[in-house]
DNA sequence: TGTACATCAGTGAACGCGCGTTCACTGATGTAC
DNA sequence: TGTACATCAGTGAACGCGCGTTCACTGATGTAC
């Protein structure tokens, strides 16, 4: 099926809509995000861009997608790079991540600040890039375990939580018990604590001169609470 | 110092604002709080609220301080009335500040999701009670500590960040070693990361059923983190 | 290969909305003598 | 205690701004015969 100039010329205005709007996001918070904006960077009038998109809250999505592929890609690359030992690995996507959100907080808050009000996101169209962090993780701690040097976890777990990790096991076909795998979840959610904490400011101004320090060691002792040596 | 009527007619509309922030928050995100909404809502012409407050800006301000200042308060209640082991205190905490937040999500965005754009908070007067949450945590590892039972920690910190915490423990006046303050800190920040992937939606919709049973095992562990028996 | 019609990208005007902030003003409350 | 003046709360109109979305339209590109 080869495609005619103007699929072609469809294509490359739609990537350059994506384009467009990730660089708003730059100057801008996600619920500053606007259409004309984007029209007028595209050098279009306002009506043009939904001939593309079919609304705001469209765009939106698209953009939400495409920062989540762009964090998942370099957390994947992160990773890839290091191919050491899983404690190594851990912290290269805790860089990896911090490094992504700092690069563009606007486009950090979008995925996983304050979500936009009025929007409400497909769960279809984001879940899946939603989770690639989250999943990378959980492979890590699921390697560490099938080679035996993940420290064991002792702690009950509510009936409700062991199934709900069972589940999450079963469907991802990990084979770490669920008591590790709740702590994979304290460590993804104690990485974007703290990667939140950096990106908004929440330590004052003079409290931590170095920040990547600091939280190269906090996820340190993340990782240490996963079961990491 | 009598009070004249004017002064006392004066702090009256002084909280009726506060106040009304407060519900508008309740219908509407941070960024989209308005001072007409406002104005309407307290009965009177747009111009007439820069009697009270000099800009949208002050209005922030009034509404964060008077945010963590809440949630200050109720976490600390929340740790008085257990008065218990201090991992209970820190369950204590836990589930209050998550109560908080889950009650006024916009409030909890206000002050621990992303920044509002275009505002700058002034450190002066949103400090004091910003950091109310993480004191208590910090005091009662403390005592923890000063009573024997917390777990001591060996890992090495790197020198800046060993320099900070230094000079965090000396302004709190606080025994424990640096290295357990670092773990208050992932306590700290892991608590939060906990309640806003909980408040914000990160998990799928259909993955943790009893969220507050998992939010809890993930502060059990969090707290096993910091030290405590 | 050429023509007739259908599809599609982009225009321009408009609707209706809400916002923050300023300004000259009226009339009530407070203060000094 | 009464009066003259100063302070202050609230009004109403206005400025200038930007937004999302709809709609009838023109002219270029694509497709079927």
């Amino acid at each position: 099926m080869p495609r005619t100039p103007r699929q072609i010329a469809r294509e490359n205005t739609m990537r350059e809509i994506v384009r467009i709007g990730r660089e708003q996001l730059a100057a801008v918070g996600p619920t500053d995000l606007s259409l004309r904006a984007v029209a007028r960077e595209l050098g279009v009038v306002s009506s043009a861009v939904y001939r593309y998109v079919a609304s705001r809250d469209e765009l939106l999505t698209l953009l939400i997608v495409d920062a989540y592929d762009e964090l998942g890609d370099e957390v994947d690359a992160a990773v890839a790079e290091v191919r050491a030992k899983p404690r190594r690995q851990v912290h290269a996507v805790a860089t990896a991540v911090r490094a992504w959100a700092l690069r563009g907080p606007s486009r950090y808050a979008l995925i996983y600040g304050t979500p936009v009000p009025g929007y409400s996101a497909p769960a279809e169209r984001t879940t899946g890039a939603g989770t690639r962090v989250a999943v990378r993780l959980m492979r890590i701690l699921d390697e560490a375990y099938a080679v035996g040097v993940l420290q064991s976890a002792a702690e009950r777990l509510p009936r409700a939580v062991r199934q709900d990790l069972e589940a999450i096991r079963r469907e991802y076909g990990l084979a770490l018990p669920a008591e590790v795998l709740a702590r994979g979840f304290a460590l993804w959610s104690g990485l974007f604590g703290a990667v939140s904490f950096d990106v908004f400011d929440q330590y004052g101004p003079d409290t931590i001169s170095d920040r990547a320090a600091f939280f190269d060691h906090q996820v340190g002792l993340l990782a240490t609470l996963a079961g990491l040596p």
